[in-house]
DNA sequence: GCGTCGTAGTCAACGGTGTTGACAACACAG
DNA sequence: CTGTGTTGTCAACACCGTTGACTACGACGC
């Protein structure tokens, strides 16, 4: 049975990725890897210590990608919109790695590059080493918190999510108005709402704030 | 065998609301729940549907107690303030059903109390009703999305956690600055900022839009 | 060329998860 | 007193990640 080719890290990381690409947040199982792979599934575990170096792996390839991706012509407000509508678009096509990404330090290339162009582009905004320091954590971690987030509501299976979506047109619009007066005013524009919009508001409270900050400084020096 | 008293919905999720209150994101399963209560534990299909809908009930029972002991006497950016704070500890404190929470809509009566205070916060604030929705979905989802990230973080095992702070002060500090920059010149500041800072600074961000939205149209009319 | 040795793959198994269907025991209505 | 329907029990299913024993292979020293 040695036709198949021998197992590597490489070959493995691939298969994982091409199942993380499915649908599904648990798409990614050992099982279904040693399937995939035409080998047993504790065959893996000769490669890697466990799953979640696995899905790490995984998790630090597709956030190079995206930050290689990222334009560099952009000054740095485009560029960090890009970026987080970029990762969210990853997030959600990877159902199976995002809640990893989002939480834990991958401590590896990829996370390293993306740290440095959104610390790059808040420098380049007028931010202080200090203040750069602190608004790329506060960006980084409300965008990935969101990503992952997204992810996982793209990933509920369709009735949950339709639930979830008739409650906004219909459940809000019929609670008694005497009780939720503000629903009552607010109801008829909370169904018109849809994500892209809501990351926009995100994306335009950090940055603004940004902006304030590094005008602020300017003004002082 | 009808010593103890006869399963009721109500027993059950107090006593999901005991084991989700444990430490652990995986503190909540039904085999544990059936011990807790002292049945077998497929009894409690018979009062539930499934798993699913057990968590949506410990968890608007969790919404609910947060805004009940939501402070009335404060302005409205204190009290969305207060709100954020109050829902990141919450979460963290009930690290099994955090999740669930940030992404599902319960559509129960917790959900809808809150929705309507963030609403009436924000069109106090002096919002249009079209702008305290968006802002409304803006915050909440925000909001939502950071304290289940905080919570997950916090329910993962001592050592990735360990190893995730090292790598702030450690493996950032020892990157090669010819090739990182900005990491080299942030390094010193990044390991200083902790959790509460950064959810302080997204509040902010997402607060101050809110009141230049609202001087904005003061300004108009 | 032969023996040895480490390693990569296989297999069975463990303990865990949510969930289902058959069965029994009880409370209650006629 | 006899159904009848509800409620708890039990065994089982199909998964999950992971471990330990076993085996077959390739490479190396002599």
């Amino acid at each position: 049975m040695r036709t198949r080719a021998a197992l590597t890290p490489e070959l493995i990381i691939d298969a994982a990725s091409r199942l993380a690409a499915t649908a599904g947040a648990d798409a990614l199982t050992v099982r279904r890897l040693g399937k995939e792979l035409g080998c047993d599934p504790t065959a893996i575990y000769r490669h890697f210590r466990d799953k979640d170096e696995i899905v790490l792996e995984v998790a630090d390839r597709l956030v190079a990608a995206t930050v290689e991706a990222l334009p560099s012509d952009l000054a740095w407000r485009p560029r960090l919109e890009w970026l987080a509508r970029q990762t969210v678009r990853t997030f959600v096509d990877y159902p199976a790695i995002a809640p990893i990404v989002a939480l834990r330090t991958t401590r590896r290339p990829g996370e390293f590059r993306t740290v440095e162009a959104v610390l790059g582009a808040l420098r380049e905004a007028g931010l202080t080493d200090e203040q750069a320091a602190f608004q790329h954590l506060v960006y980084s971690e409300t965008i990935f918190s969101y990503a992952a987030m997204s992810s996982a509501y793209a990933a509920l299976d369709e009735s949950s999510r339709q639930g979830d979506e008739a409650a906004w047109s219909h459940e809000y619009r019929a609670l008694p108005p005497a009780r939720y007066p503000n629903i009552a005013a607010a109801a008829e524009y909370l169904a018109e709402i849809d994500d892209d919009m809501v990351l926009d508001g995100i994306v335009q409270a950090l940055l603004d704030r940004v902006e304030s900050l590094a005008s602020a400084r300017g003004d002082v020096v």
